[in-house]
DNA sequence: CGGGTAATTGACCCGGGTCAACAGCAGTGG
DNA sequence: CCACTGCTGTTGACCCGGGTCAATTACCCG
């Protein structure tokens, strides 16, 4: 039951004692809870802090004049939503919860009294990693066939929780819906849905009641040509672990 | 003939004169020239320092294993490559000139001494629009249709390029290729042409010898369903303004 | 004049969208 | 306890937006 930001900052750099408990002070204080399918933030909105996902997941969306919607990002436990947002006017997107949610609400003076050199360079790290994955998912929906698109999602939703929680060998919560994923990916429910019958068929994920486990994952990954280099996983910041 | 990092971070914030000389100095020290076609950074390098493009544009772009290739992102005058990108091991993609290139190099030393709290608000705001411009490609190739995404891009780059350089009555310089444009959009050459050529039958845009000029800006913006809020150029940091 | 790159056009085809029906199941109220 | 409702997932039949392939034109630039 460890703080998910700590896990996934020290995939970057190991904390200090102190910076932890700073952390485990934040994620504990001003805790909002959310419905399924609530609103975390509607665009337009003005964003007065930082919302760090507790427990829980969210997505971020837009949508269009005729109501089309693209979810742009999936919010996982450690997640920041908008970091440094509230020097903007308003938000560009809004955000949602997939499931019940629990998030920690920062103020822009508490997210920025986070400022000891390792954590400001953890927390670049963290908001590079974010940029990357954005990226990521114009490249998959840009390039990718529709099987290969919803095997890459999947997949970097499984290396994402791996860097937040302890590993499951019976696989992971997945709570999201098909029409969820669809909106995620820029197709339509029905072909996601074929998609996945289709990677069950050939063994290749083992997804079913809000459950997931990847029976081959270098199959998997080598049907999606999943790259992990954009998630920076490898312990890049090891010169500035601390020492305690 | 102004510095269009200037003119682009004062569509946040009025930067003090002192603040002025400081990026003017930066943008003209340490100049690189690069031939067009000639790459800036390849996936896989470490990035060293922070390139300012001066003159020019170029693009960033990821390659799948089997030679796909998406356009992530178009840089212009005054764009940043990778602010903070040298904490990371390696860059996860290739930045290639699209245009002959005048770029500066900031070392990370040199960059991280922007750090007056008004400019680094603004480096703040720029990186937060760069992330929201790369939210909307997400949802731009997502969701819209092949004449609206071709449409969507075209007023993108109309708008960046008016935030940093004087409004031209005769249109604007658009170097791009109908190959990258496609890349950038996800499809065809062959499809973005006869978008293109779409767009000019109906007078909506007049594009040719590597030259825009956009006729009918609202009827543009509305069949492209854009929405300009994500490039947050409303002056949004106006409380910071310099006095001087 | 020749060679290479970019734009254009036509003919054909397929991946994924659309539409519609149906099944499974949880919640809710009578 | 069961009927009813609503949401999610599943399946089938059909169709179209955009891809594929190939040929042609239009420029540069040497």
């Amino acid at each position: 039951m460890t703080n998910p930001l700590i896990s996934k900052l020290e995939r970057f750099t190991r904390l200090s004692s102190d910076e932890r408990v700073t952390l485990d002070a934040l994620a504990s204080r001003k805790l909002r809870r959310i419905r399924s399918r609530e609103h975390l933030i509607h665009e337009g909105d003005r964003l007065t802090c930082v919302n760090l996902i507790v427990v829980g997941w969210a997505h971020s969306y837009k949508v269009l004049a005729d109501g089309r919607r693209q979810i742009v990002a999936f919010l996982l436990p450690g997640d920041l939503c908008d970091p440094h947002g509230y020097i903007l006017n308003e938000s560009d997107h809004s955000i949602a919860a997939v499931t019940p949610l629990t998030v920690a609400q920062l103020s822009p003076e508490e997210f920025e009294a986070l400022n000891s050199p390792r954590l400001v360079q953890a927390l670049r790290w963290d908001a590079l990693v974010t940029s990357a994955i954005q990226r990521e998912w114009t490249v998959n929906i840009g390039q990718r066939s529709a099987l290969e698109r919803t095997a890459h999602l999947i997949l970097e939703l499984f290396h994402r929780l791996e860097s937040i929680g302890p590993i499951n060998a019976k696989g992971y919560d997945f709570p999201i819906r098909q029409t969820e994923m669809a909106d995620a990916l820029g197709m339509t429910a029905v072909h996601t849905n074929r998609m996945l019958q289709i990677l069950r068929k050939e063994h290749l994920i083992d997804l079913g009641d809000k459950h997931l486990a990847i029976p081959d994952l270098a199959a998997l990954e080598c049907l999606a040509m999943f790259n992990p280099n954009y998630l920076h996983l490898q312990h890049e910041g090891h010169h500035l672990d601390a020492k305690d």
